[in-house]
DNA sequence: ATCGTCAACACGCGAG
DNA sequence: CTCGCGTGTTGACGAT
């Protein structure tokens, strides 16, 4: 059931430059993108090197760290969520393992968990919310073009306009779309 | 203060 | 019953 993408067997800055969907990135300005690109470089140089940032603070190896750890408390008394910010070559090896497999095996699963410091569930997490974002894209890029269909407006020239702004507005909220509408999808 | 992102979680479902 | 999946939501966190 995995999808076929290209094997990539090289890895370069350029190609963390070049990851698709790297949301990290977003919105950054250029200066920025250089300064991560060589934290990843280096990174990728040191594979001893913490991989989760909240491990010195917890002093274990385990990049679940943050959940496994004592629990945390709010003011109100209630247990407070963590979430694991992985490390930049964490994300950069989850990427690429997708770009090969959209799933994985138990095995595999195991086998890249270890590799990455992280738990089994936090890969299968990893890889759950990875392919729902991607529908999501995808499903949002379809529609956007759709509207351009139905309003005979050139996508090339309607970048600016109004819906395009809306659907870049809305990229991550697809569930607001009703498809069932006459002129094509209806919102709300 | 608000917004966007994302890991973690909840829930329902199907497969074994 | 267990497990993993898709889907939607929550809460933490960083940026503006």
């Amino acid at each position: 059931m995995s999808d076929t993408v290209k094997p990539r067997t090289s890895f370069l800055i350029e190609d963390i430059l070049s990851i698709q969907d790297s949301t990290r990135f977003s919105g950054k300005c250029c200066s920025q993108k250089m300064e991560r690109c060589s934290q990843w470089k280096e990174e990728s140089e040191n594979l001893s090197a913490p991989l989760c940032p909240q491990e010195e603070a917890f002093g274990t190896l385990d990049a679940s760290c943050p959940s496994s750890s004592e629990s945390s408390f709010s003011s109100t008394g209630k247990q407070k969520r963590s979430r694991a910010a992985f490390t930049h070559l964490q994300v950069l090896e989850l990427e690429k393992k997708f770009n090969h497999q959209k799933y994985l095996s138990a095995p595999e699963r195991a086998h890249l968990a270890s590799t990455l410091r992280l738990t089994e569930t936090q890969v299968k997490i990893w890889f759950q919310n990875r392919r729902y974002k991607t529908k999501r894209k995808q499903q949002t890029s379809e529609f956007c073009k759709d509207v351009y269909k139905a309003e005979g407006l050139r996508e090339d020239l309607v970048r600016s306009s109004l819906i395009t702004t809306f659907c870049k507005a809305y990229q991550y909220r697809p569930y607001l779309w009703d498809y069932s509408g006459p002129w094509g999808p209806v919102l709300w």
